[in-house]
DNA sequence: CGCGTTCTGATGCACTTGCATCGTATCCGG
DNA sequence: CCGGATACGATGCAAGTGCATCAGAACGCG
């Protein structure tokens, strides 16, 4: 009957704004009213929107989890020229490396969530939860580059994905950490990626 | 004249609580009052030890980053029996990745400091002369192992410490994440290596 | 021994935090 | 067009923060 508001969307805003606040300064320069202020609300609404401050914090890392996913699962499955499948998997690391500038944001506050994560039961669900999917989607890739005799017959997937998934998450570690740019740090993923393929250099 | 204190050695102990205290419950609940309990002093002897907050997590971290360099600069000089420098780059590289229990602790703070690298200068820059020197010890340790005609010739040693670095971390990340168990952290970096070495299943 | 310097730990202070409260503005059904 | 439910935003509040201060304890030297 009354007055209606979008909520999932005033969530949304608010999400982004902490992530933006954890970017810049860390996850402890994180105070309601500085979200409040960066949202564009006030203080009342994100304490509406959310019960409390941990909820916000995990709700923020669901946005960003969320959105990291979406963003591998399309660009897989709205390929509407078929790739090859090696490159599939290059771009796919790429994207999870979150290499990019305007990445850094979602690097920044992923990183600064698995930090936090040991001290948080829920937060480390939820990382452990979108760990498991990257990596069953990576061993996908890979299973699929096997079907299509671009990548080794030997490998196994599941293990090649554990080792790609953990590269990913170093470079986008030393990246952040500033000791290398994103452009070297995606041609040592791909100089891996292609340590896999039937086609390389020696032996296939 | 008077009273004389072992600063250094209360500073370590203060860095030692501060790494304690970070990894229990992240680096925002460092309160000095906290600090100064868990390191059974006063806070004045914390405030005397330390100008300000920063200077003592600068501490605590080059005291971290220390004490990390050291241990694997001991892996390779204190080794009395020569051993083969594929093993020797294998347990150098095992400590680096911080995987055993004990260094849970160095772990969680390690990447503490990684997250709030971007919020301070200072904090970066030891960072980044850390990284810099491990990657010269892991490149030096494959060009040795290519000399001694373990690790295959024609591997750009440079390149490959940059992964080997990077696959450590990244499994530190893991592991912290609650992704993998240590245990399978290592086996995933010790099938890494063997890729690297001489005698690989096929080819040299 | 006692003087003077150094160190200590308790307290004070201004400030920020997360959360609760509450009067008011806003909107919908009748 | 109005009654009532809802969302709003300002304010209050207790707790906790980093840092400054200071009286006094602890100690080496004359």
């Amino acid at each position: 009957m009354p007055r209606q508001v979008d909520y999932e969307n005033r969530r949304r805003r608010i999400a982004e704004a902490v992530c933006t606040l954890i970017a810049r300064s860390g996850m402890e320069a994180v105070s309601l009213r500085d979200v409040a202020a960066q949202a564009n609300v006030s203080m009342g609404a994100v304490q509406r929107c959310f019960r409390t401050k941990q909820d916000m914090l995990l709700f923020a890392l669901e946005h960003i989890s969320r959105h990291v996913s979406e963003r591998a699962n399309q660009r897989i499955a709205a390929t509407s020229t078929p790739q090859a499948a090696s490159t599939l998997l290059s771009h796919t690391l790429a994207e999870l490396a979150l290499l990019d500038e305007e990445s850094r944001t979602q690097a920044h506050v992923w990183l600064a969530f698995i930090t936090h994560a040991p001290a948080s039961e829920k937060l480390a669900a939820v990382l452990h939860d979108t760990y498991a999917k990257l990596h069953g989607l990576i061993a996908w890739l890979i299973r699929y580059g096997q079907d299509t005799q671009e990548i080794l017959q030997r490998l196994d997937p599941d293990r090649e994905a554990h080792t790609l998934l953990a590269l990913a998450d170093g470079l986008t570690v030393h990246v952040l950490a500033g000791h290398h740019s994103p452009a070297t740090a995606l041609a040592t993923l791909q100089r891996h990626i292609d340590h896999l393929l039937e086609n390389a250099s020696d032996r296939g």
